[in-house]
DNA sequence: TTGAAAGCGCTAACAC
DNA sequence: GTGTTAGCGCTTTCAA
């Protein structure tokens, strides 16, 4: 900047005027300015700026985990909402870890982040109203309000379960399962009692997914499922839904006709599955959307802390079918 | 910090110390300076640090899309690869719009981030060169090093289309056709050079594909594909091969029996499709990894800018059969 | 309309 | 082993 200056023939302070407040500097000296920034390709430095009290273009995306296609597209809503403000996404994968979601936050603040948007891996938010509060907005994404004192946007699990759990009993199940991991995320938890409620007798089945993906675990969870004999199966998302199909196949049962199968998320690839996956459908770059939209809120006046909640719908294909007698 | 150094009864510096290098400084002094700090709940300011030589621990990524799930694992790995060194990921979408990718690269420049690992959207790499002799370390992503002055990870994509092409002359099919987009990014258009070479009569096929997504785009050019009669299609990527799907089979045009296709990347999915997808694999967590090792290099002593090259591999399903006589 | 100067929070050289 | 001090590049009064 100083080199502009020099260059220009005026003070940093001109300088600094011309980029922060144009409209003060006289046409001539701005039009200097610019071409000595222009020539010597000056680009300002954030970091002093931000020393200086200019709020940071940065914020935080926690997920967990950027590879899974509906937390990629939930993180894409969140780029563009943000790309409006002139905002940059700072995207984190935690596995679900409490403990990388608590490193995260913490080099998250030491970043001095415009704000924090988390889908929370660990099941207390006192950590998460404890950053608030020290003045980094966070917004929760598929985590209800409550009584939290801070922004939500949330999607009703409970209601995606039953809406799975009712159109079984509709086509005669009774016996159904639900395919979940040792642990859950919230909102697969969610999922879970909404369809526990819903139908009659009710399997829990729980893969452990450290190693392989979440696919070849369903896949290989295919023979304990059918030892339960139940006649149809809830998935805690389309993904595992595939991989399961691939299990199941390679055990010779037949989908639907032995086994429903419900997925969730509805993934653009389950219209096309043989057989056509029924689903749950969510939105998802809305919920990004929605949720860079109440962080940047945020920041403005009268701001209230709110939730924006969405519904999940329940969509027919091919993989399930009435109980045959 | 200040606060910190009252609390413990000691200097900001030696609060400093403690932080910066705590061998220096007394077990005993040590100690109280980490109790005020964790009382106090201190956390260091990030752009103060930067503004005194500390490099900053993020690094931008520049991709084309980050919901696009080939792109979104790439990314998933480029995290991954920066976690060991503490490095957190500014993740940004170009659409494959240079404007954007303008934009971008200037805003990360302006954050002084640690480096830039890139998917060009720009045919022009002259930008690239400014910005890493600038002093920001660029890597590139899917894209060839050859002459240029930068690191690079590359997939033979040339190679990639050969290996669809010449699997499809060995089954009979003569006159094949490419599905691409109107404006298509670097390795699909390397792609369509290679089956170029290996086939016999060659079709291009464009896209548009601005406002609905690239399976509905697909899915309406079918009607065209099927017009130009071909015996095989190749698609620039699965989800392009996912709507052809739909779309033919809205035709009633039978896969593999009318007409065979092949797709790229090998997604999750393809291989659960009615039919099951024949297509072109290629490393994407792979790709990332790389691409963060090349760039946490950059740092190092005695680092010589090189090229990582991964193989593409065939992969053969039911979506492809012998052409029927 | 422009310039001089203070200071944001931190690091590192140096003196004690 | 600990404290004093001088900036890093910028914004923002305030004075000229």
């Amino acid at each position: 900047m100083r080199e502009v200056a020099r260059v220009a023939g005026v003070s940093v302070s001109t300088v600094a005027n011309v980029l922060s407040r144009p409209g003060i500097v006289a046409p001539e000296t701005r039009l200097r300015v610019q071409q000595a920034i222009d020539r010597i390709g000056y680009v300002p430095n954030g970091a002093a700026r931000q020393l200086r009290g200019v709020p940071s273009p940065i914020v935080g995306s926690v997920t967990l985990d950027l590879a899974n296609p509906f937390h990629a597209e939930v993180n894409r809503g969140i780029e563009d909402g943000l790309a409006a403000a002139g905002c940059l996404v700072l995207a984190c994968s935690t596995d679900l870890r409490p403990d990388t979601e608590t490193r995260l936050l913490h080099l998250l603040q030491q970043q001095n982040v415009r704000g924090i948007i988390i889908s929370p891996a660990h099941p207390d938010p006192a950590q998460l109203l404890e950053v608030s509060r020290r003045g980094t907005p966070v917004v929760l994404l598929d985590h209800p309000k409550e009584r939290l004192d801070l922004c939500a946007v949330a999607v009703d699990d409970a209601l995606g379960g039953r809406l799975a759990g009712e159109h079984l009993r509709e086509l005669g199940h009774r016996r159904i399962a639900y395919l979940g991991a040792t642990v859950d995320p919230g909102p697969v938890t969610r999922r879970r009692e909404g369809l526990r409620q819903a139908v009659g007798e009710f399997l829990d089945v729980r893969m452990d997914v450290h190693p392989p993906s979440l696919g070849e675990a369903a896949a290989a969870a295919a023979g304990r499922i059918v030892a339960l004999e139940p006649t149809a199966v809830v998935c805690l998302n389309d993904t595992a839904a595939l991989g399961l199909l691939d299990g199941l196949a390679a055990l010779g049962v037949r989908v639907p006709e032995d086994l429903s199968i419900v997925g969730y998320d509805d993934l653009p690839f389950a219209r096309r599955l043989a057989p056509a996956l029924t689903t749950v459908s969510q939105p998802k770059y809305q919920l990004g959307l929605a949720a860079a939209e109440l962080l940047l809120d945020e920041g403005r006046p009268g701001h209230a802390h709110r939730e924006v909640r969405f519904q999940p719908q329940l969509v027919v294909r091919a993989s399930t079918a009435a109980l045959a007698h």
